[in-house]
DNA sequence: ATATATTGTGGGTAGTTGTGGGTAAATATC
DNA sequence: GATATTTACCCACAACTACCCACAATATAT
């Protein structure tokens, strides 16, 4: 059976070259739909990491974004602080895709790096600052999941 | 996969050189369709930087304003204090535009720039008093932002 | 178990991009 | 009308990027 297009789980370990390269897992890439064209487009993540997007998913946050007028500051604000670290990129014949210093410095990517498959988008962590986060959030109250429970059956 | 024409994501810093010239990001001339002629229009924006608009875009916008009543204050506000600024500048053969002393003026703008690409248009900033604005930001009211938020972000 | 294909990581090179400045035409000033 | 000042267009060069190839490690097939 094919899995889901522009659908994407698992977690894999990779490092960054000394170019600011990153490889996208070979499943990952087998998972992108024919029409995005091999590109993805990659943005700070709410979370000190990485979030990739593939291109038509993106687009539609976009279109999105177009639709608001910049008549309003909170519009204003709010779309640039959506599309500021954003930029779009092609993974070349070896499968990596070119990361931003500027991202690299927010989700503090040194060597190794973890790659996460989060369903329709795909994190870049550095492992060591998800553990943090991981600790932080075991915290957190089993009440929000309570919450989440009705939305989602897992 | 080809990108959306005239849209434009992403940061870049760049210098403004003793001429009043700047640099279009190599991304940004290629997003720009080829019915521009290479041509945008630079204007006051709402916050204090310059806006940078595809000359195409900027007709659109020139002509819904045909369409708006003047009877608006809000209408006679915004055409007096945007569209009064406009002009159109071509690129040279290096990708710069060159900008006006006034809107250097009103942007603040000294030698470093921040240039942010705001989906349809462009923004550029004095990278300080992107800092100062952002600031102030955080205070604005979380709540419609998040609203926001959801709808748009995936 | 061995051979073959695929995948991940490193580096080299040619072309592009950003930044400075120079020169001639156009405009303004006296 | 002559001179000064600005503007538009051109060239040069350093820095960077995209693209290419190589090779080792892993996975797959026979």
């Amino acid at each position: 059976m094919t899995t889901n297009l522009n659908t994407f789980t698992g977690e894999y370990s990779y490092t960054v070259d000394n170019k600011g390269r990153v490889n996208i897992p070979a499943k990952f890439r087998k998972a992108l739909s024919a029409d995005n064209e091999e590109m993805f487009v990659i943005t700070k993540g709410m979370d000190p990491c990485i979030w990739v997007y593939p291109a038509i998913i993106w687009k539609n946050i976009e279109n999105n974004l177009k639709n608001l007028s910049s008549l309003s500051a909170i519009n204003r604000t709010f779309v640039r602080s959506t599309v500021r670290y954003a930029s779009s990129t092609t993974y070349d014949k070896q499968g990596r895709i070119q990361l931003t210093s500027n991202l690299i410095d927010y989700s503090h990517l040194k060597k190794k790096t973890l790659i996460i498959g989060m369903v329709n988008k795909i994190e870049i962590w550095n492992p060591d600052k998800l553990k943090e986060i991981d600790k932080k959030n075991i915290k957190i109250d089993n009440n929000a999941y309570d919450e989440l429970a009705e939305k989602i059956i897992i």
